[in-house]
DNA sequence: TTTGCCGGGGA
DNA sequence: TCCCCGGCAAA
């Protein structure tokens, strides 16, 4: 395996300071050993455990990728900080598109069991602290039916806030300002594996307003039912159930007080918002909903369905009038 | 790119 | 007043 590793190294084009060399082979010869034996962090007192020994990936739909062309760049990358390689690792292995950094933005995965806001720097790290603490399954397996997917969520982590976060940040009220946040209801106790998938809401509804943008991966994976490994003892509604999971995500803002862009708090990573937001201050949180109306007295769009999109072009006749003439919907109103 | 609809204008 | 449509902005 080493040698293959060096043999991988000595061509690989990545590798362009000579000097980086002693370390690789250290890390080659007696590091990439104990980075494969996976030790996960099983503390639970801390909220914020970082996992930056495990870079196995078991169970992901991530691409095949050539294990020596990984291994020439994770040691490589290695080489270089080894505060870097989890995400690097992260980088090359969990994202099938390379994600778009913007400033120093960490992704980290954050378990969603109930009470418990474990976070690990490696989905594997998650996968396996589910499976071993919630799914009560064997954690030196790495076995993976895919189940424990839908028991965390990826978070994206700011890294300039995040120290200043971390003062903060108090396990039982991880939040700063607005409501209180609504943890998922998985409804572990009740049947635990089954309805859960079924119970569980898009990500966003229970994502914690401080710090974290959660990502509606899961929308994804609930919605994609080849994403789930077929395992001999599912039932066989799993699709249904599947499907049933995907709600309409723009419920989940409905009584908040403004557009969901206001609720997302400033110190995650800006990623949809142009210019306009980039700036704004931490205290600076919920309050600005009326931001949108500098844009004139044009109101938002509802989130109805319309005569056009009902009826289609072809049933224009169906439409109501407002509708017919490009006028606001009187039929389906908000 | 599509969709909702404001603002304006013709009949 | 009815009807149509250019064009803007949100999705």
């Amino acid at each position: 395996m080493a040698a293959t590793v060096l043999t991988t190294l000595s061509t690989s084009p990545l590798v362009l300071n000579p000097s980086s060399s002693a370390s690789v082979v250290d890390l080659a010869s007696k590091g990439w050993k104990e980075s494969l034996s996976a030790s996960y962090s099983s503390s639970t007192s801390g909220n914020w455990s970082w996992d930056a020994s495990d870079q196995s990936v078991p169970s992901t739909p991530s691409p095949p990728l050539s294990n020596d062309a990984g291994k020439s760049f994770l040691l490589s990358s290695q080489s270089d900080d080894n505060n870097e390689d989890t995400e690097s690792t992260h980088f090359l292995f969990e994202d099938p598109i390379p994600r778009k950094r913007k400033n120093s933005m960490k992704v980290m995965f954050k378990c969603l069991w109930k009470n418990c806001e474990k976070v690990l720097s490696t989905s594997s790290g998650i996968q396996r602290h589910i499976r071993t603490v919630h799914l009560g399954r064997n954690g030196d397996s790495d076995y993976s039916d895919g189940e424990e997917d839908f028991y965390y969520s990826e978070i994206e982590v700011n890294m300039d806030t995040l120290s200043e976060g971390l003062s903060n940040l108090t396990p039982t009220s991880p939040t700063t300002s607005g409501p209180a946040p609504v943890f998922p209801v998985l409804t572990c106790d009740a049947s635990r594996s089954e309805p859960a998938r079924m119970i569980h809401t898009p990500l966003s509804q229970s994502a914690p307003s401080a710090l974290c943008h959660i990502r509606t991966d899961h929308a994804y994976q609930a919605t994609t039912p080849v994403s789930i490994p077929s395992m001999p003892s599912e039932p066989p509604h799993s699709e249904d159930r599947i499907s049933v999971s995907w709600q309409s995500p723009p419920v989940i803002y409905k009584g908040l007080p403004g557009p969901m862009t206001q609720i997302r708090t400033v110190s995650i990573g800006e990623k949809r918002q142009p210019v306009n937001h980039t700036t704004v201050s931490k205290a600076h949180t919920n309050n600005t909903s009326a931001s949108k109306a500098t844009t004139g007295t044009r109101k938002p769009r509802g989130e109805a369905k319309k005569c056009r999109k009902v009826y289609g072009m072809e049933k224009r006749d169906l439409w109501c009038t407002a509708c017919r003439w490009k006028k606001a919907c009187q039929r389906f109103t908000d």
